[in-house]
DNA sequence: TTATATATAGGCACATATGCCTATTTTTAA
DNA sequence: TTAAAAATAGGCATATGTGCCTATATATAA
């Protein structure tokens, strides 16, 4: 994966925990306290700024009760 | 997520990877070169060593044409 | 508009992932 | 059992993620 598409997909995987994230009605920073990190890394998470690490991401879709799939696609 | 979960779920994570690896029947160190990084870090992550990232897991699931659930679950 | 809530931006120190390398161990096949 | 293939182990330098912090900007509601 070269590097523009990685950060193509680093923004697409942010804008799906964006709208996941409201859907399930939580501000950031309500999701960054259920998980117990700060709320800068949701945001730089959200805008693809960030390639975050597996473990997080299972921490986000067992707090917002979706699939990993949801994120990836 | 508490440290031993973490650690727990990456075991988890990697023993997914191992299994789907071999069913597509590709060894470490050709599942290394298809996404161009060492074979070593293959091995980090079926062993749950090391906590990878989002896009590395973006390319796995796009080159084994299996489901990120597959990985997470 | 004004006030408040929500999100963004960025710096700094520290922890961890990764690439690159060599060596060793374990597994598989002959 | 031996040879070859596959996987593990670890060191070291560098890149990147994360926590913690302050400040600014944007969006929402009164």
């Amino acid at each position: 994966m070269d590097k523009s598409s990685e950060k193509e997909f680093l923004v697409k995987f942010g804008q799906n925990l964006r709208r996941l994230r409201k859907q399930k009605g939580y501000t950031q920073e309500e999701l960054a306290n259920e998980l117990d990190i700060e709320i800068s890394q949701i945001s730089r998470i959200e805008r693809g700024v960030i390639n975050t690490s597996v473990s997080l991401v299972k921490s986000i879709v067992d707090c917002l009760q979706v699939k990993a799939n949801e994120l990836f696609d």
